[in-house]
DNA sequence: ATAATTCTGTTGCATAAGCAACAAATTATA
DNA sequence: TATAATTTGTTGCTTATGCAACAGAATTAT
């Protein structure tokens, strides 16, 4: 399961020259990485917050057999780290580059621990770090929404009437695939596409690839 | 579906005397209610954050046809508000007094924003907001762990082995009855019945009441 | 351009799980 | 203590859904 976080950005707010007067502060030096190469491995204890100034990573979870999920994908500006993955068993999941990347680390207690050089906008990022958080569960909070109905044409329309509402429009573009969907509501794909074709069928939904249109309503 | 909301305290790390002394920077004052009076509605916009002092109280939604859902029960030293609730929806959400309740309102921004009369603790706050959210976001993604089980089976065995390893041992006491379970894993009642005595039936588990005790490591 | 991989669409089959309906046990309330 | 309300335990019936297995379309990699 892919989580697209589209959540507000760690440092809106803050202008470049503040940024680099904080980076300065927080100590924290810019990192290369190659695509391809490991940015840091998950640890139980450790709370670093990541920020990927330039490039695109994923975080991967990374299974005894060797298979292996993506858990996030980042892009300029993401943040990553074990603050911001709220399982307690970290074992198996990595940030691994996807492209040539520049990263930053900063310690978690430094951005919440008021700064002694009294940096003007700490208080700017951390309302920022909560509303990241705050949006984090907010996605998790949905995903429990969709998850919690009972049959397949039900979490469907669960999940597709929050998309609908998202966009503000009957009509809207699946974030994903139809097979990554199946894995979002945790049905089996084969049984999914039978569904989606029946409430094509009955006149619920259009949809051809990753369009999808809501024709009329659907009450549960 | 009941969150016990076990987390740690919004004021851990904060003596009663600074307590105090927050309570008047932040100018609030404390209000009584009655048991069954309603404490307040959530608003969509709002972020103001409750602090139950001294009492019980639940977080509900009523639904259009009137029957209600126990969202969260609050007892002393538990907070609630809109920024804990991770919906855009706050649609019938209310907070009720289940009996005499001295409550506390703060403005969120004012704890956010950094306090001019410059509270000492004003950043151990912070860090125990922060751990509060994390906390509830921890609870949203175990719920979807278990809810992103196929069967009715492994969605009970995933929730039987986070408690076991929340209590560090194989038997455990169920933290709400079997009908508020089927709720909490979305199932039918009847249809858990059926697989709880199967499950039982095939050596995996024991379960008397509410005590259940895992027998043999079940691999899904 | 070609090969390889992933995604989409479909079907038969077996069964897990939803629904309804009931009685007994337990817990809450007056 | 009596009564109400909720929870637990059970069953028959039906069907929705998981599983396996396949072929063609669409991507992605070489």
């Amino acid at each position: 399961m892919v989580n697209t976080v589209s959540c507000s950005h760690m440092f809106s707010g803050i202008s470049q020259e503040n940024y680099n007067r904080m980076m300065s502060c927080f100590n924290s030096a810019p990192k290369k990485y190659l695509a391809g190469e490991t940015i840091c491995f998950y640890e139980p204890k450790k709370r670093t917050v990541g920020i990927i100034e330039k490039g695109r990573a994923v975080v991967v979870k990374t299974f005894y057999s060797g298979s292996q999920t993506i858990l996030e994908q980042l892009s300029d500006g993401s943040i990553f780290g074990e603050v911001f993955y709220f399982h307690a068993n970290t074992d198996g999941i990595s940030v691994i580059a996807a492209s040539e990347c520049t990263v930053r680390f900063i310690d978690y207690e430094h951005i919440m621990t008021s700064c002694h050089n009294a940096c003007q906008h700490h208080s700017q990022l951390i309302q920022n770090l909560f509303s990241i958080i705050s949006c984090k569960a907010a996605e998790l909070s949905e995903h429990i929404d969709v998850l919690s109905h009972r049959t397949i044409r039900e979490k469907l329309m669960a999940y597709f009437q929050i998309q609908s509402s998202k966009n503000n429009s009957t009509k809207f573009k699946l974030p994903f695939s139809l097979s990554a969907l199946a894995d979002y509501i945790s049905v089996d794909r084969s049984a999914m596409m039978r569904e989606i074709k029946k409430i094509k069928e009955e006149g619920y939904i259009d949809i051809s690839q990753k369009e999808v249109t809501l024709l009329k309503e659907y009450i549960q």
